[in-house]
DNA sequence: GTCTATAACGAGATAGAC
DNA sequence: GTCTATCTCGTTATAGAC
């Protein structure tokens, strides 16, 4: 699990990272079925070929696969955001926010399954460990680092902010590397929220009954996220 | 379901209301605990003190107990919000929208598991049927009257949207018995979506990291979604 | 040392006979 | 309706194979 080795090469570490990913591969198939809530280590055991306590070589526990699942779902999301965010470097920073923003979109509607274990409603019984929010804040920060990126964002609209609200921005602030003011901050927060509450409602099912083109909304929802950061045009 | 009769005052009519919800009760209580995917028709009935075989006297299936779930919560909700919405009735527009976001945040923290079951991942081999659509849009019609109750919405920025979204959007209008244009249309979707994406980010544990005061962001979020739909503030 | 299989536990749900 | 046998679950202990 911790894979801060530089992986060795000889045939046992090959199996093993083999049969891992089998395990994984197995388990997601049949999140994807059932649900995460179901997910059983005997069931995952019996795809694969082996008896449930050989997963245990593997994964410490059920809780240890979800986990496992997860980060992966992370990351897969993480890398394409980034190398999408990476890909338009120079390009106007209003035209990058909605192209991350549909990179997210497209990432979502190819892996459904990841995006609901990852977005949707927590699994009962299972505690997310810290070990996810490294991956769990990849797409995120890839997000904001176009934010970041640009040198002089437009004048925006500022509300008054109050003054518990203002200090956590401080603090999440230099965790970010922004360097922002209050009302930006908070632009970028809502733009973020409003991204996957969009997201979420798409592939969730509670869009379905009136919008006819999704990805229309969402491209004109994305537009004015990034107009309501400042995220200049040009 | 239907409860579209004037409801009967006999005592068998009395019983049976009483017995349905015990039903429900225990249904929801099953559903806090293991979550959705796994209520089971059985263990509520043993927890009624019944028999499965005599549920189905109440609930046609698994699936109807789920939906009559589902809509109660929806029912919930929507009573909530369209009685704060009411007794705002003359106040500030932009006033009145924070409440009411409040006001659904409110009811989501007080109903965890039934805001989950409403806006949370679909339930696996389950399909909501139109039963829902009715209650399920109460709570967002209820915001919604806000803007519509609204003389002379102050003027915000515009942005070009495409012709397809543009035509959505007046079937959407008619619908909803909304007098604006097509930005404030967008403006109304973008902060629908927003006040319920930050909600589930808040309730699903995905800000918890970085967030340390998550009321007074919602309201500063709920505050700036006014504006964004030109809700006046006087 | 590394892996897999057998067997078993206690808990919980389920199915069927009565 | 109840009782009972049977199933699945996560997890561990143990013993043998590579």
């Amino acid at each position: 699990m911790p894979a801060a080795e530089p992986a060795p090469t000889g045939v046992r570490a090959r199996a093993r990272i083999e049969v891992r990913a089998a395990i994984l591969a197995a388990a997601a198939k049949r999140v994807a079925g059932d649900g995460a809530a179901d997910l059983s280590l005997r069931a995952v055991a019996r795809d694969v070929g082996m008896v449930s306590s050989a997963v245990y070589r593997y994964f410490d526990s059920r809780d240890a696969l979800l986990t496992a699942l997860i980060i992966e779902a992370y990351d897969s999301l993480g890398d394409f955001v980034e190398e999408q965010v990476e890909s338009t470097r120079g390009r106007p920073a209003a035209e990058r926010w909605v192209d991350a923003a549909l990179a997210v979109r497209r990432w979502a509607l190819e892996h459904p399954n990841d995006y609901a274990l990852i977005y949707g409603t927590p699994i009962p019984g299972y505690a997310a460990p810290d070990d996810t929010v490294a991956s769990g804040t990849r797409a995120s920060r890839a997000l904001i680092g176009i934010v970041r990126e640009t040198d002089r964002l437009d004048p925006i609209v500022s509300h008054h902010i109050e003054p518990v609200l203002a200090e956590s921005f401080v603090a999440l602030r230099k965790e970010l590397g922004l360097d922002v003011d209050d009302a930006t901050t908070l632009a970028v927060i809502t733009a973020w929220s409003q991204l996957f509450g969009l997201l979420t409602f798409e592939l969730f099912g509670q869009t379905r009954n009136f919008v006819s083109d999704d990805e229309a909304l969402f491209r004109a929802a994305a537009t004015s996220m990034a107009a309501s950061i400042g995220l200049p045009m040009t």
